[in-house]
Formats: C-alpha cells, sequence, structure tokens
DNA sequence: CGACCTACTTTGCGATGCAAAGCAGACCGT
DNA sequence: ACGGTCTGCTTTGCATCGCAAAGTAGGTCG
C-alpha cells in the first residue's frame, strides 16, 4: 500500500489553530472554560504558573483575537482584571478540541492497536 | 472556594514539550509512530501536507533532538531518506500523548460534564 | 512619609516557523 | 549527447512570537 489519494493531508491537522495551539495559551482557555463567570488575573496567573509578563502578553494576544473579554474594574481597593470566554472564543476552542481528540485518537491507534481493550 | 493550594499549576501542562507541541511536527510524529519500519521523505511531506523546506527543518529539529532517526540511501536511482522514530522518540512522544489526553479530558469536563452521554 | 506589596504593562531579545530560492542528480526528447 | 524539466532535498531570510527582566501605578503598613 504506497500511500492512497485519500491518505494526503491525513496528518496535517490544519485545525490546530496556532493562537490557541500554545502550551501557555491552551492552560488559559481550559481554565476558562470551566469558569463561565471568569477568572481575575491573579487566579489565573497561579494555576498556569505563569509570570506576570506572561500572561499580560497572552492574554493580549487572545483578547485581540476575540476569544476572551478583559473586564477591568476594581475589588477590595485593588485593580482587577476579569478574564473571560466570549461565546465565540468558547466556539473556537471547542473546534480545536476536537482536532485535538483526532489526534490523540490517531496517534494512540497507530501507537499499538487496542491499547486498553484488551485486545481480545 | 478561592482557588485551592492543590490548584497551583493545575493548568501549567509542563509535559508539552516544545519539540513535539507543534502542529507540523505532531503530525510528523503521528504519521511515524504508526509506520515502525519508517516513512520516506516525499510519503511524509504528502500525508502533512509540508513543503519540502518545511519538512526538512522540522525533520532537522526532530534529529537533534533525538526523536527522530534518518536514513539518507538511495532506492529506484533517487535520493531517499527515510525517517523513523527512535525508541526515545517513541517513548517521549508517548509521554507527551498522555499530557495531551489529560488536556482534552480537563477540557472537555470543564466545558460540559458528560456532554455526549445523553446526560440522563 | 518612605519602604514594600500587589497588579499589571512594556520592552528587548533570542528562538522559531515558514516560504522562496537554491542545488544536485536522474530522466526524456530529439 | 545535451538542454530542459522533474524529483528530492537544503539553505537562506524574514517576520513572528514566546519569554523574562525591567518598569509603572496605586495601595498598605510601620
Amino acid at each position: 500500500m504506497a500511500l492512497a489519494d485519500a491518505d494526503e493531508g491525513r496528518f496535517s491537522y490544519e485545525g490546530l489553530d496556532r493562537t490557541i495551539h500554545e502550551k501557555a495559551r491552551l492552560g488559559v482557555l481550559t481554565s476558562l472554560v470551566g469558569h463561565p463567570k471568569g477568572l481575575p488575573f491573579p487566579d489565573l496567573k497561579r494555576l498556569c504558573n505563569l509570570t506576570d509578563g506572561n500572561l499580560s502578553r497572552h492574554l493580549a494576544v487572545l483578547q485581540e483575537a476575540g476569544l476572551v473579554s478583559l473586564q477591568k474594574g476594581h475589588a477590595h481597593n485593588r485593580p482587577q482584571t476579569l478574564c473571560r470566554l466570549t461565546p465565540a472564543g468558547r466556539a473556537r476552542f471547542l473546534e480545536y478540541l476536537a482536532v485535538l481528540e483526532r489526534v490523540v485518537r490517531d496517534a494512540a491507534e497507530a501507537a499499538g492497536p487496542a491499547p486498553d481493550l484488551k485486545t481480545a
């Protein structure tokens, strides 16, 4: 079997949006998808183990891409930025996840056919 | 519940090795993990929808990282580079996959508990 | 009222992905 | 036998991007 036409681009994974497909941003989005009410900057920072500068930069990128909304306000006499996933952001993240799931399944099945499924 | 200590770094995903966590390389590795005997350059190129230059560069990176081995020879009077996953490469790819799986599961369960499981 | 703390933003640089151009050998027509 | 074209791969150049270090603003505490 010498590489069928149908296999062209079989593993190109075009759906892996660069904006999302990034260690730090992936963590941020995963954090946010579980918190519909949003998360404050410092919490996000701790959850993702990011430095201030780093998180700031990534949030800016995500905001420009329309994936998250940043609501800058004050709470307890301190500046507080509340980060949430936008509806579009949620949608795009879920699409991305679907692709990621395909990657995992592709790889798992290629690595060892029926690995956890007691092969019998 | 104001962010327990245990949640520190919960979503940092340190295991997402930059060398592997890359659209193109991810495709290459997934292709290779299913072909223990290796794949020739042109096949890989088509499978991953990559340009020559691109694939060349990524393979060089993967080789330097010790994840793949490149066997340059000739077949049918043509140069032919055969690419395979090294044992170490396979191991590291599988580790990476485990983390990726955690990402998917984390996100899926955060996004909507039991999404495809007809919720009851 | 001055030293430190939290909450961010900005700057600078090194690394990297990507595409266009380059190179070498094989095949093909005449 | 030789000019052109094709395949197979490498190199170069640039524009982007992640990351860390430094910077800013305002609040709190001694």
